[in-house]
DNA sequence: TCGTCATGTCAACAGGTGTTGGCCTACACT
DNA sequence: AGTGTAGGCCAACACCTGTTGACATGACGA
C-alpha cells in the first residue's frame, strides 16, 4: 500500500488540528485539511464521515492536571498557572477549542466539560463544598482563560512579550486567591 | 419614499450588530442580516459596499472609561471592574468584538488598538512609565477579558451565576493589584 | 497468475456566499 | 400632469462549501 490507513488519519488529524487552531471552525475548510495531509478531501470523509466527526476527534484531548493534592496549599495558584502555561503551548488543541467554541456551541459545551469536570474536581479540595468548588473553578477559568485568549489568540503585544515565569508571578497570587481565599 | 436612507441604514447596523454578537463574522451571512432589517441584500451593498465595511461600521464604537485620576487610588480595581460590566452589558459592540476577533485579523486588531489606545494611557497615571504602564493594561485584559469569555460567550454556569456584585468583589482586588502592585 | 480488497483519485452535485447590474415604483417638485 | 430621483427589488454572476459515488491502482493471499 502506498500508505497505512492509520499513518494518513494521523496525518489528516494533524492538519486539520493546525487548520482549526489557526482559523477557527467555519474558515478552516475540509479541501484546506487535505490538502496539507497531501491527500484528496473524500478521503477525509472516508475516514472521519464528516467535518462535525473531524473536529470532535481533533479537539479530544485532556487537561492532564498534576494531582493538586500533592502541592503545598501555599504553591497553588503559581503550580496551576505554570501547568496552563505549558500545556497551552504544548499541543494545539486547546487553541483549537479556544478558537473554535467561541463561534460553535458544540465546543463551546465541550470546554465547559472541560473546565466543570477537570478543573472543579481537581480544586474540590482546598473549597468549602461542590458549589464553591464550581465558583472558584470558574474564577480561575476567567483567568487562565483569559490570559490564553490575550497572549496566543488576541496576541496583546504587552502580553505576548511577557516571559513565562513573569505570567507565572503576575497571575499565580490571583490564582491561588481564587482557590484558596475565603469566601 | 417608503423609509428614510438613514433609517434603513440604521435597521441594517442594528441587524449587523446582533447578527455579529451571536454568530461570529463568517457565519453571519449578509443575507441574513438583510432578512432581519427586511430589506434586500442588494442594499446592504448600496449602503456600507461590502461585508467587511459593514462589519466596521456594526464594530465601531468607545470603551467610554471613567476618568480615573478622579477616583480615589485603592478603589481604581473596583471601580474599572463594574465599568466594564456595566459597559459590556449595555450594548453588544464589546460582544461583536470579541466573538470576531477570535477569527478574524482586523477584528483582533481592532480590539488590540482599543486595549492599547484607551485602557493603556487611562492607567498610565499609577504606572512607573510607558512600558509599564502597557503591562499593567495587558494584565487587567486578561481578567477582564476572561471573565467577558467566560461570562458572556461561553457561558460558564458558576460564572454566569455569580452576581454583578460578588463579580466585583472578587476581580476588582486582581485588577487594583495589576494597576498598583511594584513590579 | 489471478482476483480481492484496501487505498486513493476524479468529477460532479446541491446548496450557500458575497457581489453586481438592471429594472421598477412611489414620492417631491415644477 | 409630467418628470426626476431616491429607495428598493429581482435575477444572476462566479466562486466556494461539504458531501457523494464511480472509477483507478497498488499490494497481498490463494
Amino acid at each position: 500500500m502506498r500508505r497505512s490507513s492509520e499513518d494518513t488519519k494521523a496525518a489528516i488529524l494533524a492538519a486539520a488540528r493546525e487548520r482549526f487552531a489557526a482559523d477557527g471552525y467555519e474558515r478552516a475548510t475540509i479541501r484546506a485539511i487535505a490538502a496539507d495531509a497531501a491527500i484528496d478531501p473524500s478521503m477525509v470523509m472516508r475516514y472521519f464521515g464528516s467535518k462535525e466527526r473531524l473536529f470532535a476527534a481533533a479537539a479530544d484531548f485532556d487537561l492532564r492536571l498534576p494531582d493538586l493534592t500533592a502541592i503545598p496549599r501555599d504553591r497553588l495558584g503559581a503550580t496551576l498557572v505554570a501547568h496552563f502555561l505549558e500545556r497551552w503551548e504544548a499541543d494545539e488543541a486547546l487553541m483549537v477549542l479556544l478558537r473554535t467554541s467561541v463561534t460553535n456551541a458544540e465546543a463551546a459545551g465541550r470546554l465547559r466539560v472541560i473546565f466543570a469536570g477537570q478543573l472543579g474536581p481537581t480544586v474540590a479540595a482546598p473549597a468549602a463544598g461542590p458549589a464553591d468548588a464550581a465558583r472558584r473553578a470558574g474564577l480561575v477559568a476567567t483567568q487562565v482563560l483569559g490570559m490564553a485568549l490575550c497572549r496566543y489568540v488576541l496576541c496583546l503585544p504587552p502580553v505576548v512579550e511577557m516571559t513565562r515565569d513573569e505570567i507565572v508571578a503576575w497571575l499565580a497570587p490571583t490564582v491561588q486567591r481564587y482557590l484558596t481565599a475565603p469566601s
